[in-house]
Parts: C-alpha cells; sequence; structure tokens
DNA sequence: TAAAAAAGAGCTTTATAATGCACTTTGAAG
DNA sequence: CTTCAAAGTGCATTATAAAGCTCTTTTTTA
C-alpha cells in the first residue's frame, strides 16, 4: 500500500464518518496543520501522528508479508 | 497493530531472511543507526523510513477498518 | 449566487527524526 | 574463556515533522 492509498483510506474514512478534519485533528490529538498537510498530500507523518489518527478513525495499521503467491 | 508489534514484524521478518541491520540499511537506504534505534524500540520512525524497510522485506503496510463486527 | 463551512497554503518556531561516528554490550562459534 | 560478528548506545549535527496563526481557495448549502 503506497502513500497515496494511505491518504485516500484516511481521507475516505473521515468522510463516512463525517468528521471534519478540525474535529478529527482535535479528537486525535494531531495538529491540525499537520493533518492537513498530511491528507493533501505534503506530509511524512511518523508512526506516532499516523496511529492517532487510525485510533480515532477505527483503522488498524498492519505490516504483512506481501507475498502473493500465484498458483502456477 | 500497535508499535511493538509492527517492531516485531519487522525483527522477526529480517530474521527470517537472515538479513543483518547493516544489510537492510544498505538494501533500503535507511541510516543504519535509524534502523537500530527503530528495532531496538526507542523510534517513531516517519512513514517513509517505514516503507523503505518494508518494501526490502517484502512487507506491506496496510490501513483497514478495524471493525470486528461479532455477531449476537 | 451569496454566505458559511471546510480545506489548503505561507510563514515561523519548536521538537525531534535521521544520520554518522565511535564505543559498549550481547550472543554465538571455536 | 576468547574471538568475532551483530546489535545497542552516547553524543553531535542536520533535516524536517509538528504545530499555531493567519489568509486564500474550494465546496456546500440555504
Amino acid at each position: 500500500m503506497h502513500f497515496e492509498e494511505i491518504i485516500k483510506i484516511i481521507k475516505d474514512r473521515r468522510d463516512t464518518l463525517q468528521v471534519t478534519q478540525e474535529t478529527l485533528a482535535e479528537l486525535s490529538g494531531v495538529g491540525l496543520r499537520t493533518l492537513k498537510q498530511f491528507e493533501s498530500g505534503k506530509g511524512n507523518p511518523t508512526l506516532l501522528t499516523l496511529s492517532k489518527l487510525a485510533d480515532v478513525l477505527g483503522l488498524e495499521i498492519t505490516l504483512q508479508v506481501k507475498n502473493i503467491k500465484p498458483f502456477k
């Protein structure tokens, strides 16, 4: 999952929950400026920042082996 | 997936592939100091740093809705 | 379309991630 | 034990994420 996809997931999820950037910033403890920067594709958030956002949005960050082993 | 779990996945995967921190640092373009700090639980890597490591290790970062909706 | 709300951007400061270097500690193999 | 490789730490520097404030742009809605 690439950067842009991660951003999209966050934005889509926020839209689904009908939460504004401002509200999400408050609920997550992440600065509004930081959230805006991230969602507009200009950021490189720390794992902590991302997980704060994910927590509030009911999202989970996972790391998994990317082995799409095809059958012969 | 919490911080410690993410660290564990990285370390385990590196062990499985039998790659040293030094080699992983070189292959991923992440500084050795940064990797050491992260693996020893002292870091808060940026998403870019984490994804560089994940790429080399064949791991994928994903964000998914954490809705473990139980049946009644 | 006008007004209001939400999102994005410029500028600045502060905190800290990223990095390299040298040194210490740990662990495994002999 | 002793050696050697790998992992971890202290210290310092540089780059940049986080943050707030203000203003502009875009989107929504009345």
